[in-house]
RNA sequence: CGCGGGGUAGAGCAGUUGGCAGCUCGGCAGGCCCAUAACCUGCAGGUCGCCGGUUCGAGUCCGGCCCCCGCAACCA
């Protein structure tokens, strides 16, 4: 497979709730793969795009709470991401916002689309049904059973009234053979293997139509066929991965990058884009995207992530530590990408302590250091091509096994410093010393080129001092022990 | 019988298509002194949750059992 193009995605981060690592997880891993992919296929050629999910009752009703506009809140919600993102040097082409108006607009042709479409069968994609919950009139809202205690609403303390509402629902039933045959010939790929057949466990317990209006919701965008009406997440959610292309109206650009190479989500999410979305984009005539990537939650110290436990970590804490190149690689490093994996709060230092500090960053102040008192920072820099599988592991999402390949040849170049006795050559044999130092900056060169997607600043500063006209060992350690 | 993940050295984790069990931290003993008290070498420590099966050979495949955890609820 030749890939030309790579557009890659994170799911929009809904506002109701602010940037922590998870978020900052996905989004690094997408910044990870785009630098990648920038470096491999040319920078005009990767488009990555992240942004905020605005819309719906929570945030009014979080608004409300703040005593704000449902857009003010959301402006500032919002900002924080963009913040977030910018700490952790996140190179994302575009930030969506589903209150953007060209989205909103969007959207509304998308939805005037799908009014209009048959499914194969012949049916209409979308149709008006009777939607039943129990609706609390304190809240102002539908409740599920679950939020129930004792069968009252826990804020009001009443018991809900059983309402049923009209809403549009879109018709998934006629697409689920057709996107079922499509997932297992591998046209519409789901990884990791194991979410794959989570998926297709889920379509044999059957899955029925899903509902993508709501009466009572305010906050959101009015369906172009019934004002009575506002989107309900889905369609105005998933839709960002098109609307920001430019779908429906700039073809030109929509088709350079659509489809999607890679949406990449975390398990919360999966049956929106297992099943939704896929059926939304075959209503609408188009290409499922290529592949979506489903990783784990994390867990903190066994607990559960939760704001009431209070053991939420958020992005800005870990870079107030490490930096930003140094929380970027401790996120990819510790945990094996996909699986569900328990965040050990004490094994971030230890880990920085040992790969960072210790080593590659103790390496270069080696190397350069010896450089530069004997030979006045001169050197022969190489070209040289050590065989790894840094990139085949990158392409497998294999995050930790790159990283630890890079950390194998820091390894080798210490070894070879102590083997070769460096500071006693250079006075021995001084013109065995030079080859070993041009050979040892050169492998930090390479080490610098293959770390560029995962800790872009770090890899530029390594590259700045060896090939400088004089080499000399930084005056700040690149990473201080903690 | 809701869905899913996990149980591998004292701790935390890797283990691609089955082929002599690896990594990091910690412990112990050396070396080195160029470097961020960093670096290098060696040693100790594992019945790979339990039972059974397939195989010349299983942590790895199959079946059963035990234990832990996550999702389904603010949340990636």
């Amino acid at each position: 497979m030749s890939i030309d193009k790579y557009y890659i995605t994170t799911p929009i981060y809904y506002v109701n709730d602010v940037p922590h690592i998870g978020h900052s997880y996905t989004t690094i891993v997408a910044d990870t793969l785009a630098r990648y992919f920038r470096i491999k296929l040319g920078k005009e050629n990767v488009f990555f795009l992240t942004g905020t999910d605005e819309h719906g009752d929570k945030v009014a009703q979080s608004a409300e709470a703040k005593n704000l506009s449902p857009q003010e809140f959301c402006d500032e919600i919002s900002a924080e991401y963009k913040e977030a993102w910018s700490l952790l040097n996140i190179s994302n082409d575009y930030f969506i916002r589903t209150t953007d108006k060209d989205h909103e607009k969007r959207v509304k042709e998308i939805f005037t689309k799908l009014k209009n479409a048959k499914t194969p069968k012949g049916n209409d994609v979308i149709y008006q049904d009777e939607y039943e919950g129990l609706y609390c009139t304190g809240c102002e809202k539908f409740l599920t059973e679950r939020d129930l205690e004792d069968g009252m609403c826990p804020d009001h303390q009443k018991e809900p009234e059983i309402v049923k509402e009209k809403n549009w629902f879109f018709r998934l039933s006629d697409y689920i053979k057709d996107l079922e045959a499509k997932i297992l010939s591998g046209e519409f790929e789901i990884l990791p293997e194991s979410r794959k057949n989570e998926t297709l466990g889920l379509i044999k317990q059957g899955v029925g139509d899903f509902s993508i209006s709501r009466e009572s919701v305010k906050w959101g965008i009015e369906l172009p066929f019934d004002s009575e009406q506002k989107s309900y997440v889905w369609v105005d959610a998933l839709s960002n991965y098109i609307t920001a292309l430019g779908y429906p109206d700039d073809l030109d650009n929509f088709n350079k990058w659509w489809p999607a190479d890679l949406h990449l989500m975390a398990q919360d999410i999966l049956k929106f884009h297992a099943f939704y979305w896929p059926a939304i984009l075959m209503a609408l005539g188009l290409e499922l995207p290529k592949r979506e990537f489903i990783h784990g939650f994390f867990t903190i110290d066994g607990k559960k992530m939760s704001k009431s436990v209070g053991n939420v970590i958020s992005p800005a804490e870990l870079v107030t530590r490490y930096g930003t190149d140094a929380t970027r690689y401790l996120l990819l490093a510790q945990f094996s990408f996909g699986l569900e994996s328990d965040i050990k709060v004490e094994l971030f230092d230890e880990k920085y302590n040992a790969d960072l500090a210790n080593g590659l960053g103790n390496l270069v102040a080696r190397v350069s250091n010896l450089i530069e008192k004997n030979f006045s920072g001169k050197t022969e820099l190489k070209e040289i091509n050590i065989k790894t599988n840094i990139s085949e592991n990158i392409e497998k999402y294999k995050f930790n096994e790159a990283l630890k390949e890079i950390n194998k040849l820091v390894a080798e170049s210490n070894q070879l410093i102590d083997k070769e006795k460096v500071w006693e050559l250079v006075k021995s044999e001084e013109k065995k010393a030079y080859d070993v130092l041009s050979e040892l900056a050169s492998n930090l060169l390479f080490i610098a080129k293959h770390l560029k997607p995962f800790m872009p600043e770090t890899a530029d500063k390594i590259e700045k001092i060896f090939k400088a006209g004089k080499i000399e060992k930084p005056k700040e350690a690149l990473f201080q022990r903690i």
